[in-house]
DNA sequence: AACACGGGGCA
DNA sequence: TGCCCAGTGTT
C-alpha cells in the first residue's frame, strides 16, 4: 500500500470524534482552525462550543463588538486570532455579502488566514487539493522520509509544503489532510511515539536509522526576556477599581489590566510608591498601599517571563473614572489578571 | 530571516 | 526546565 492509502486507512480506524468533523460548513471549519492554531484540541474544544453557541453564524460574529469576542476568547491566548477573526467576519458580511470565500486563493485574503488555514478550509469544505503543513505534518514527514531540514526555516517550509502537495490524495484531499494531522497528533507524537504499533514501521526512515527522537529538526528560539510588572489594584469607598485598556503593540492588545508600572528590576515599597506618584497614579492624599503577594508571581509566556506584583491601593474617597468592582467580570483580561481577580477578595 | 504573539500540558 | 501545540503577521 502506498503512503496515502496506508495513512487514510489508519485514520478511518483511529480518528477521534470531534464536533468540527461532523460538518463541512466553512464558518464552523474556519472557526475551528483559527482556534486550533498553536492550540491543542483539549484546550480549544470548549472555546469552539462557546463561540458557536454565542455566534452561530458569520453574521452573528460580524454584528458583535470586538470586546465581546475578546471576552469569549479570554484565556486562550494569541489574542490577535480573536481580533482577526472578528475583522474577517465583518469583511465577509460587509464586503462579500456574507458569501464565504470558497477557494484557497480567496481564503488567503482573510485576516488571520495563512497558508495552513486556507489549505485546511479549502480542502475540508470545498475538496480543493491543497496540502496542509502544520506541526503534526512536519513531524510525520520529517521522520517518515528522514528529512533533517529545519522545519522553521524558509527552506524547510518550502520543502515540506512541496512534499505534502506531492503526497496528497487528489481524490480525497479532505481525508488525507485530516488523516496526516491526526496521525501526527496521536501516533507520531513528539515524545515517546509508539513505533511498534505504527502502520509505517517497516518503511519509516527515521525508525530504520533509529533517529526518531532527533526529528524534526528545529532552530532554537531565543530565550524569554524577564519583565517586572507592578499592578495597582485600586479599591475605593464607592466599591470601584481602575482598569486600563492595553493599546498599541505588544502582548494582550485591547485587553484590560490594572494600572501597570513596569520596572527594570523587582520593585520594593519605596520605589513603587515614588514611581506611582511620579506617574500621577496616586492623586488622592489618603491612600494605603500594601503588597498583596509577598512571593513574586512568575507568569510565563513564550517570549517573556513576567515577574509580577499586585499592589493594593485603598483610598477613602470616591473614584471618578473607575469601574464598579461588580462589573469587572465583563471585561476581557489576560489570564494573569483573571487569576488574581478570582483569588482576591474585593 | 527573525521575531512577536499566550497559555496549557507533558516528560 | 524545555519543548510542543491544526500558525500568522510584522519588521
Amino acid at each position: 500500500m502506498n503512503f496515502s492509502k496506508t495513512l487514510i486507512n489508519w485514520y478511518s480506524v483511529n480518528k477521534r470524534i470531534l464536533p468540527w468533523r461532523e460538518t463541512t460548513n466553512p464558518y464552523c471549519i474556519w472557526l475551528s482552525e483559527i482556534i486550533l492554531q498553536q492550540t491543542q484540541v483539549k484546550q480549544g474544544l470548549p472555546y469552539y462550543e462557546a463561540f458557536l453557541g454565542k455566534f452561530p453564524s458569520v453574521f452573528h460574529l460580524a454584528n458583535a463588538d470586538e470586546a465581546q469576542v475578546l471576552k469569549l476568547w479570554q484565556g486562550l491566548g494569541y489574542y490577535s486570532r480573536a481580533r482577526n477573526l472578528h475583522a474577517a467576519a465583518k469583511f465577509i458580511v460587509n464586503d462579500l455579502k456574507g458569501e464565504f470565500p470558497n477557494n484557497y486563493k480567496d481564503l488567503l485574503k482573510l485576516k488571520g488566514v495563512g497558508d495552513y488555514t486556507a489549505s485546511a478550509i479549502s480542502s475540508i469544505c470545498f475538496n480543493e487539493v491543497a496540502a496542509v503543513v502544520d506541526g503534526n505534518v512536519y513531524r510525520a514527514l520529517s521522520r517518515y522520509f528522514g528529512i533533517d531540514t529545519p522545519i522553521n526555516s524558509s527552506k524547510g517550509a518550502k520543502e515540506f509544503k512541496l512534499l505534502a502537495q506531492e503526497l496528497i490524495d487528489a481524490k480525497q484531499p479532505a481525508e488525507f489532510n485530516q488523516a496526516i494531522m491526526e496521525f501526527g497528533a496521536m501516533q507520531c507524537k513528539p515524545k515517546n511515539p509508539d513505533c511498534s504499533s505504527c502502520p509505517f514501521k517497516d518503511s519509516c526512515v527515521a525508525l530504520q536509522k533509529n533517529i526518531v527522537s532527533e526529528l524534526p529538526v528545529k532552530i532554537k528560539s531565543a530565550k524569554a526576556k524577564k519583565k517586572y510588572f507592578n499592578f495597582l489594584v485600586f479599591i475605593s469607598d464607592d466599591k470601584k477599581t481602575v482598569l486600563e485598556k492595553r493599546t498599541g503593540k505588544g502582548i494582550w492588545q485591547n485587553l484590560y489590566q490594572f494600572p501597570l508600572i513596569e520596572t527594570k528590576r523587582e520593585a520594593n515599597f519605596e520605589t513603587l510608591l515614588e514611581l506611582a506618584k511620579k506617574q500621577d497614579l496616586l492623586k488622592s492624599v489618603n491612600f494605603e498601599l500594601t503588597l498583596y503577594n509577598k512571593d513574586t508571581l512568575v507568569h510565563k509566556l513564550s517570549h517573556q517571563h513576567l515577574y509580577t506584583k499586585f499592589w493594593i491601593v485603598k483610598i477613602n474617597t470616591n473614584l471618578e473614572k473607575g469601574i464598579l468592582i461588580d462589573d469587572i467580570e465583563n471585561y476581557a483580561v489576560p489570564i494573569l489578571i483573571g487569576n488574581f481577580i478570582e483569588k482576591f477578595e474585593f
